[in-house]
DNA sequence: CCTAACCTTGACGTAGGCGTTAAACCGCCC
DNA sequence: GGGCGGTTTAACGCCTACGTCAAGGTTAGG
């Protein structure tokens, strides 16, 4: 049973802290990619800090990797029976129960892994090239004014500005 | 006027060597990510090897940076002009013009740096907590196996440690 | 008790990025 | 000149990731 004094938040405050909507929250929770948070009395839902958590790295997710939901949803699936396999205190039977799982939650961080390895290599590619064209540019912007302030020297036809 | 003797390719081609389907290529010239190709005597599509290129920068875009087609509408278009700006041989008159496209080009190209910049400095973030995480794992992984062998040893014993 | 601010479920709408026919047309080979 | 495979436009479809009402229930403050 959790701690009845933590810090719970309604979805409002949760929407506001992580920038998504109220409808975010709702639809990552119904695509399963949140457990079903608690709920006070009247049925308002009660976030953890840990969901906050969670919302934060959903997020990090779809933005840096780009990855669909239904894929972040194996992901976060994953890491929650890793929680699970960190918070019980060995029911010490299945211990090959728990390296199957682990094998599992190893899986999915090492494709993660992999992925983002792959991502960056690309974009400190793309980086370089970037920096490279600016510098280009700043060329050509160098000889443009060389040719403007010859043309100034010895005027040809120039436009009244 | 372009080389005839150029090698021209098919829409089919095309969408082979890119990876992407001919219905998305028809596609992003609908939407003028890609100017309309030249055509043969029927009607058919005639690409060019810039054109794969093009496609190509363009998946880049998608894949790596994550902005919409929209934005990558204006990059592509803003080195459009780059193209012209450099194939010009000086209309001379009209220097500032070439400055301000230039300029544009300049603003266009710091955006997708910084963007890049800032993307793979939080990648690189990730892939270190990545790491981290993939080592934790690895050492629960021993506990577990060290854990099953003193059973076997030693059944219902619990390791000091 | 009343009200404002917050929340609930449900349902429908939308924007982006293509996929999928359909029906006709082109090019090439035998 | 008939067949076959690649291509054309046009139109509708689809999935994702939410946005946007609507109609009502809840909570806290005065």
């Amino acid at each position: 049973m959790p701690d009845v004094d933590e810090a719970y938040l309604q979805i409002g405050e949760v929407a506001e802290r992580t920038g998504v909507t109220q409808r975010t929250l709702r639809f990552y929770e119904e695509k399963g990619l949140l457990r079903p948070p608690s709920r006070m009395v009247g049925g308002f839902r009660l976030y953890s800090e840990q969901d906050v958590k969670r919302v934060e790295h959903i997020r990090r997710l779809q933005d840096l990797l780009g990855v669909a939901l239904a894929e972040i949803k194996e992901m976060v699936e994953a890491e929650e029976v890793l929680r699970e396999l960190r918070a019980q205190y060995r029911p010490d039977s299945a211990i090959d129960e728990k390296r199957r799982q682990l094998e599992r939650a190893i899986d999915v961080v090492q494709g993660q892994y992999s992925i983002v390895k792959q991502k960056t290599e690309q974009m400190e590619e793309m980086k370089a090239q970037l920096k490279e064209r600016l510098k280009t540019f700043d060329r050509w912007m160098k000889e443009l004014n060389e040719l403007e302030t010859k043309e100034a020297v010895a005027p040809g036809l120039r436009p009244p500005k």
